[in-house]
DNA sequence: TTGACTTTACGACAAGTGTCGTATATATTT
DNA sequence: AAATATATACGACACTTGTCGTAAAGTCAA
């Protein structure tokens, strides 16, 4: 049911997040600047996560246009979920300390997440 | 270099983490009331996880007995870097915010949580 | 000692992943 | 038109993961 892309998979999609509808040599040159991987590499790819409809693709001249349907935000829930569950035993706090513990975050961040946490606790107050 | 440990060598680590060392048996038997897998499966994982390092294990007369040195919080900060880099483009604030918003914290975590931030806060004052 | 159990050791197999090489078709450039 | 470049399609291969089946060896009760 769940789709949990492999770390390559992210990688084209945060390409693609980043920008759409891209053909494969776009995406493929955006990934030559963070990894070494040949251009037929990213094309297989690219294919199977057409076959598994994680992308769709439309004609473009003798090329085709990617884009994914698939929103980051639900991507990276699914991921995260997965992760508590499996090395948090399931305590979303326990992940985000440790998270939290070992970022860097700035003043700003820090604010937003105060707010975050505010409105969090006006929601238990409330609801 | 660094060890990504699978979800269901994860699934095998916490039970160990939970107490060690333990027989293979044992492992299974509480894997056993979280998913349905045979004995020899539970096996060939652990013997796995054997040769990769991530366990070691001692002769207890016919069986062994298994146990790990891995940490838990450093395979964990690796799972989340990873993630952190892959999925969130490296912004471990937005993993922060996407666990938090989904998750349902008690209130005292929270607290526990706004006491992180003030440290986070104070050191950048001071550091 | 003969079964019945329990353990480990192996080998196997299907999926999935990461990576390419080659072939084929289609432009583009001389 | 011939050579060159570029795209896609495919097939292959090595590895990893999840799962078992079966064999072999040791233990224990009848």
């Amino acid at each position: 049911m769940d789709y949990y892309p492999s770390d390559t998979e992210l990688d084209i999609l945060r390409v693609l997040w980043d920008k759409q509808p891209r053909t494969v040599r776009e995406v493929h040159e955006a990934l030559s600047s963070i990894k070494d991987v040949g251009y037929t590499t990213t094309l297989k790819q690219m294919q199977r996560m057409l076959d598994k409809g994680a992308l769709h693709r439309q004609e473009d001249g003798r090329a085709h246009l990617y884009s994914t349907s698939l929103k980051a935000p639900k991507v990276q829930r699914s991921l995260l979920s997965r992760l508590t569950e499996k090395a948090f035993g399931g305590s979303a706090m326990d992940l985000v300390i440790q998270a939290l513990g070992h970022g860097d975050p700035t003043a700003d961040e820090l604010d937003q997440l105060e707010q975050l946490i505010a409105e969090k606790k006006k929601q238990q107050k409330d609801g």
